[in-house]
DNA sequence: GCGCTCGTAGTACCCGGGTACGACGCGTGC
DNA sequence: GCACGCGTCGTACCCGGGTACTACGAGCGC
């Protein structure tokens, strides 16, 4: 049996909660809390699975209380509801340490669902949000982006302002065909500078070229 | 109408997945292919809203279709399937560039709704999945205090004590033959782990690994 | 005991990277 | 004029790296 602590400041919103999940076998209530002070106490008291909770509420507010149950190291997970999808919310909520983001327009099934799904470890986030959680994951890809400069390390300053160029995109992983495609380069030309790259530095390999390029700044570390 | 590409080397799965596609009135199968090189190309061709992406295909792979789909800017979301929830799979696929993730024992409905979502320009990511999601996303927030110690970004993490040693060396330079003869070790051995460490890690080969290790601090620059 | 992870090891295969050449056009400086 | 640096491109070749498998013992939890 999964117990849940319902968190909102709308009586009939916890009404609707209250009911939806009495409904179900394996969920029930095991109070109810409508300010996040009064949260933050019902769950060290009741120490419920699952803290289904409001972030607009009078005086301490969702966000700081999940971050105060979140530090307790108590079990409750909480899971955190909105009117809006403002990412602004979803990030600080994800900070506090949720274990799950939903909209309150969301179907009585998705709710349910991420409620049993928060209870048994895992975690949830409406779709719309998703999007945006992973849109966040690509910038951290290897993008093709444009040199820089710095870096007067002799092994640096002795390449071609081109040679320098390219050592920058090998430092960001390209490929010696990424390279090439998007430079509108022969692959064979490509080839050409990377050896005259490592002929001059010294470097064995591109992976050796790469740790030339961190240790000369020539690229930072993200 | 949404147009659904099928990717799956396995005939009896593309006919599961053409048979539940067909059954909805909203959803049409645009083809089928059988391995990731075929998937570039139809999806070039067909531009279908989504494509249905499985991850372990001869040749080229599903993660690496996808990465190449989502780096020529075509329209197409891809979803990718897994028969298993192996976390390592999840990464690399979200750092490929997909619009969701979901495993092959999903209810048909669960598809059903990934694929809708997908089209839809949101994003859908199985509940499994989820939690180290938020978990990496939490790390590359902003955090207040702690000046933030060395690697635990969970890319690193995830990997096992073995590993990070083996990611270590090779983010100083050293070679597979290198690291075996000084590890002890056979180089059949060496390449094992490095394979997993890429799998884990989302890292298209030892070059970007590097990248990865100076990113997360697991090595420094001098 | 059984399932699971982890570390170890092997084989076979393919491909990208690196090397070793040669070649050409374009500037710049002597 | 001519050498030289530089950037470009090509062919041919070899090898290290990466993939796709399979396999097995140790240790650990149920």
């Amino acid at each position: 049996m999964t117990t849940v602590l319902i968190v909102d400041d709308q009586p009939m919103q916890r009404f609707g909660f209250r009911m939806l999940l009495e409904s179900q076998d394996d969920l029930t209530v095991a109070g109810e809390a409508s300010n996040g002070a009064e949260a933050v106490r019902l769950v060290s008291e009741l120490r419920p699975d699952v803290a289904l909770m409001d972030i607009r509420m009078p005086g301490l507010d969702g966000i700081e209380a999940t971050r105060r149950i979140v530090a307790a190291g108590d079990r409750t997970r909480v899971l955190i509801l909105t009117t809006f999808d403002l990412d602004e919310y979803a990030y600080a909520g994800l900070r506090a340490g949720a274990s799950g983001f939903l909209v309150k327009d969301a179907q009585p099934e998705e709710l349910l669902a991420g409620i049993r799904a928060v209870a048994s470890g895992d975690a949830v986030v409406a779709p719309s949000l998703t999007r945006r959680l992973l849109d966040a994951f690509a910038e951290k890809l290897p993008k093709p982006g444009e040199p820089e400069a710095a870096a007067q390390d002799s092994r640096i300053t002795q390449l071609t302002e081109r040679e320098r160029e390219i050592l920058t995109v090998i430092g960001q992983g390209w490929t010696n065909s990424e390279i090439a495609e998007r430079f509108h380069l022969a692959e064979s030309t490509v080839k050409t500078h990377v050896g005259r790259i490592l002929a001059k530095t010294g470097a064995r390999d591109r992976v050796q070229a790469v740790i030339l390029a961190y240790d000369t700044r020539l690229v930072e570390p993200s």
